[in-house]
DNA sequence: CCAGAAATTGAGAGCATGAATCATTATCAG
DNA sequence: CTGATAATGATTCATGCTCTCAATTTCTGG
């Protein structure tokens, strides 16, 4: 089973399990979506207007949600961008992100994670989700 | 020489540098300001409002990001809410959230910003700036 | 294969935050 | 004081996203 079919599977069973529905617009926008790693909904509506310019912004953004909701997407804050993550393949992971050419990584580091419960727990805390980003440079926009 | 004054001249000091005047509005809105820990512009407006009912929404917004330029404030976007920090005293630290009521828990911890740097340094970034937010339930609301 | 209930769509209005405009007012150096 | 210059505040504008609603599409089950 390819990646794709097995992410319109899991949107699928979202949709069902939900009395909601399957259309043209929700396949093309998961189609154009596992195309990338990173996307906001303004750059989806400018490429999904190329193939269909009567695709209203609207339900970019409505779909991007339901693509959350459904666990194949999750959205990120980053500055004053709100970029939607292509998380089907990926494990938990944090964001590396360049100040002037806008390029992204993405690492883990479980020492840092396991720090962070450290703090809660001192505090009282009972972390549900966290948030970690490096604004700096990358290498090539250094030189 | 009292905390107050010292911002009140590190303010003054901020504004002969940039040929800037000193007005009733400024030195109202610092007041204010060094009263809280953490504050938002629409918060502090009103505060404002009730001493000065003509005090002007872009006056707040202007004058936060002069304390911000000064050193005195430092600007935090927790989720939708942009919050403007009173850090005079301050060093760096980062924060707990409790996403049911609110309350704001200041932490640092040295060791994860040293695995910070490590992560980078292995990407070939250099970090700029940071920002690490866990958010979760505080011991009062989870009980 | 329909019919019809229910969900979805897209155009545009609405909303929230924050920044720009600009005529009027306040500051402050000399 | 006075004049150059900066600041203010009412308002408009910009951005990013959500809501509204009439028209359309989906899809179930007879
Ligand atoms: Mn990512
Ligand atoms: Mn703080
Ligand atoms: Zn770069
Ligand atoms: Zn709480």
């Amino acid at each position: 089973m390819s990646k794709a079919i097995q992410e319109l599977t899991i949107l699928k069973e979202h949709l069902t399990k939900h009395n909601l529905k399957l259309t043209r617009q929700r396949e093309n926008i998961l189609t154009t979506f596992l195309k990338m790693e990173h996307v906001t909904a303004e750059h989806m509506y400018r490429l999904l207007a190329k193939k269909d310019p009567h695709i209203g912004l609207a339900t970019v953004y409505r779909t991007l949600k339901l693509l959350c909701e459904a666990g194949l997407a999750k959205e990120h804050h980053f500055g004053t961008q709100t970029q939607f993550d292509n998380v089907a393949h990926k494990g938990h992971h944090d964001h590396l992100i360049c100040t002037d050419c806008g390029k992204i990584v993405e690492f883990e580091n479980c020492q840092i994670e396991r720090l962070q419960e450290e703090v809660a727990t001192r505090n009282g805390f009972t972390i549900k989700t966290h948030r970690l980003e490096l604004y700096g440079l990358c290498a090539t926009c250094r030189s």
